[in-house]
DNA sequence: AATGAATGAGGGTTCATTCAT
DNA sequence: CATGAATGAACCCTCATTCAT
């Protein structure tokens, strides 16, 4: 009786895998059981049924893998940045680059935030996420005054359509790391405080 | 052979809005015929079918529509503006402001654009719209230097985001004005040019 | 526009008529749409869902047909005889007698009642019609005392069993009218007042 | 090769002893391998499969498991009973009583009784157990003349229906004490003798 | 021009059973 | 003995589309 893992057998990892392959390609909405079986090299509907106990339940494990490989992948980046400015422009070039990581994973939970914001309790998450930096950021005085929640919602939704346009092809790592910077550009003079010479 | 026009006959029309309402509450793709049907009066599908060659038809129809609906309130808006930058943040506050007036239009097309692109060509010209805008407005010194298409997509995303946000209550004309306002200062500092004191 | 009858559109008398007899071939649980649809020599199921808001509906309808059919028939023969013993007679031969003029219809009811009560209010009805003729029957020194409730359910569910016993057989008219003779001889003694010479 | 209980080998029991519960909670159509594994505490339908050749041999097991149950527990009331009236009597007031003790495996019996006659042979045996009681009853003068199969029917059903009403609530052994005198007043009354003053 | 019945494919899910381990 | 993954059929239901009227 071993330890499961978060993807627990085999089969169901192989199982979230294709999933998240198909709503990478075709869409959360069209990913049926039918197009993940087939992806997944299985017979029928009812082996995913047999290890998944809906089609909720296996949303839910996808979105767990995929924040599991991007948390992995942009976790370490944004620690290693100093201050709230630097995090931020690490958020949005980790973010970007996960593009030329992990692509399906990308594709599939952006498609997925905007189609079943249900099943992915992080997403909302990911927007209360970046207000709580604002706001801190702001006492800090590394951000302007502006309302943390709009912008929030402004600043991800964008990235995400970044990510998305990106990953529609197969980029080149120096290109990535290019939009990336011109994106973390584009968010921190957005947000950053007034200058000396400026009038409010 | 009459000419006709984009609303065509009152059926049409009839059948446009109703999709619509409809996509506006359950998303693009619970829009089923049978869900417009019913909430059109009609007592078939068949009427739908009959009056529209395809789905893609409709959705074709609708988008035409809701543009129409939208540039007429929109249009003359940015067009009092004067300047790049003045005209960017008309640009914003109109599209923010729309939630007033035509909440369910502008719910629809956001979701039609996010999960249907190819049935919407004006979506992609509204993004290559920034570009342009940012092209010439970064010649004549408005704009900073950037990548015009990558700036032209978070931010036109990032604008849907927050007008699709809006648009799930009913909120005071005021709070729109707000809300247009301080997205429209975000990205008019996101896109300024380099101030004197600043290194590039 | 002609006025719908309960059984509405030719279709949908058809449909029922076909469900009313799977059901009392194969039982209420067995009796899929698929088999109804063979049945009803029709080419999917998916027109039973288009007539049918669902298998509820289906059900109903066939409970309301059934219910109709056989109070046609019992009706006159009930309100024909008078006092509280010749009715309760003329009401356990009426239905012993059903057999022979709508065998499926029987059978149906019965194992609907049985398996889906939820789906027949008329079921429960029929014990509080048994209950309160014994009431008032028992004020009139019709029947003797005795727990209205239980003896409703126990004769009412003994009849159902000899009903559905005859029903498995086509039977002669002469026959079910011994046997409906029988029952309610059975009956009437179970519920005659004491008589003088008999110690309580 | 040693002797097989009833019941076999442990696990056996233990299945047989789920499903009955399972049956009694959900009835017999619903009583899948899944919900009986499950409530067996087995992590697996095939440990069902394994033990059993198919659905009907598990269903045969629960009935000959509730026969045996059921039996020791009336079996020695009726035999202590007097005279074809009394046996009749104690029968129906132990059948009853029954409840009380062994409610899920009442409640499941005639669930299976009701839905799958073919898998349990010893109920129509019950039925023809009643018809030669009441032949011998009435050749010693202790029952009326009457169609004996029509009436076994008849009051065996009535009796499941009393028995299944009351299994529905836990009821108090005096409650089911008064119930099952009160039906079996019902059947006595209803089978006795013709009196002196009455008319054929 | 309009209707609404009919179609057939596909959706997710549950089922009893089999089989290699 | 026991496991649990795998199977394939059947379940009800929704879908966009077609077609005779």
């Amino acid at each position: 009786m071993r330890a499961r893992t978060f993807t627990e057998s085999g089969r169901r990892a192989q199982i979230v895998t294709a999933a998240i392959e198909v709503i990478a390609e075709v869409g959360y909405t069209k990913a049926s059981f039918s197009r993940i079986a087939k992806h997944a090299g299985l017979s029928s509907t009812g082996m995913i049924s047999y290890h998944f106990a809906g089609k909720d339940d296996l949303l839910t494990a996808c979105v767990a893998e995929i924040e599991h490989v991007t948390g992995t992948f942009m976790q370490p980046r944004i620690e290693a940045a100093d201050g709230h400015v630097a995090q931020l422009r690490a958020y949005v070039e980790a973010n970007v680059a996960l593009v030329g990581e992990h692509r399906a994973a990308v594709r599939a939970l952006i498609d997925i935030v905007r189609n079943a914001p249900t099943a992915s309790p992080g997403v909302s998450g990911r927007v209360a996420l970046f207000e709580e930096h604002f706001r801190t950021g702001q006492e800090a005085g590394a951000f302007r005054p502006f309302d943390t929640r709009t912008v929030a919602i402004a600043l991800t939704s964008g990235l995400d359509a970044v990510v998305v346009t990106a990953a529609e092809t197969t980029p080149e790592p120096t290109d990535l790391a290019r939009l990336g910077r011109e994106l973390a550009d584009l968010y921190v003079r957005a947000t950053a405080p007034i200058s000396e010479g400026e009038s409010a």
